[in-house]
DNA sequence: CCCATTTAGTTACCATGATAACATAAATGG
DNA sequence: CCATTTATGTTATCATGGTAACTAAATGGG
């Protein structure tokens, strides 16, 4: 979560890219995307909460339901499409299953694996929450940033 | 930390937002947005962790130092110009002075308060931590992400 | 003035991210 | 075919964010 309320001035900015060749209008630019983006996830997160769900479990569930073909995933072939470690998959599918959205069993032709599946709670908590996400994405992105945001 | 290595295909994000009066195209921007501000954030964390620093603890020592009149500051004013809550301020502060960036003084005037100011290593390190802070900054917005980024 | 309220900081606890080290199973290659 | 290497998932530990509840001090209305 990145956060200055306050922008570093022009004068800070402009010192230090003139000394470095840098461009002060990059440099502003990305400080407002991130504070922007930072807002938006901080937006999404309590969106979420309010669902029972997290971003990462949200994405999991999203993978998961996606996947044209097949009723499951293992929790590598879900940790390949979302950008997270092994261990926080291990923990957030573990939780998912101990709510019931997702079914955890043995994989059937790699001892070493499992499938998950998504319960018929899971696809409806996903159904759910959709909607919503969808929306403020679009509200977020309809009006642009205003100067103090 | 947002991450879906594959965005919502179009279909997905084009029927809910017809159903529900977004505009894809906002959706597929917020979505580039933070993906790209997580990219960003997560190479600005590496650069601090390589400056013994962090994304807080870099805004905290600038808060301080760029405070015109003041050679200190109380911890709430530093909270109120970060968004950040006050336990993980009182943390960072802590281990701020303990790593000898800062000292923490009692307020003269408030006895509940205290007052930041930087220390010498503390000003160094900041400076030495800014030319490649904004370097980073002004290279990320100099080329527009890839479509596999 | 004094008691209620507000403000500043801290403590305790929880959520969610990471890495390192490990056990076990699969794959590979000599 | 067996030994080494690679892959999968888990555990342990740490970092860094949050809220709730607490203490102590300042403030303010009666």
């Amino acid at each position: 979560m990145f956060f200055l309320k306050e922008l570093p001035s022009q004068q800070m900015v402009a010192t230090y890219a003139e000394t470095y060749g840098a461009d002060p209008a990059h440099i502003t630019s990305a400080l407002l995307m991130m504070r922007r983006a930072s807002l938006l996830i901080r937006r999404l997160d309590a969106y979420f909460a309010a669902h029972g769900l997290s971003q990462l479990r949200f994405l999991v569930l999203i993978v998961i339901d996606r996947e044209p073909e097949r009723q499951s995933l293992a929790p590598n072939e879900i940790a390949s499409r979302i950008d997270v470690s092994k261990p926080v998959m291990t923990r957030t599918l573990q939780s998912l299953q101990q709510d019931g959205l997702i079914s955890l069993a043995a994989s059937q032709t790699d001892k070493r694996s499992k499938e998950a599946a998504l319960t018929a709670a899971g696809r409806q908590q996903l159904q759910d929450a959709l909607p919503g996400y969808f929306r403020i994405l679009s509200e977020e992105m309809a009006h642009p940033p205003a100067a103090g945001d």
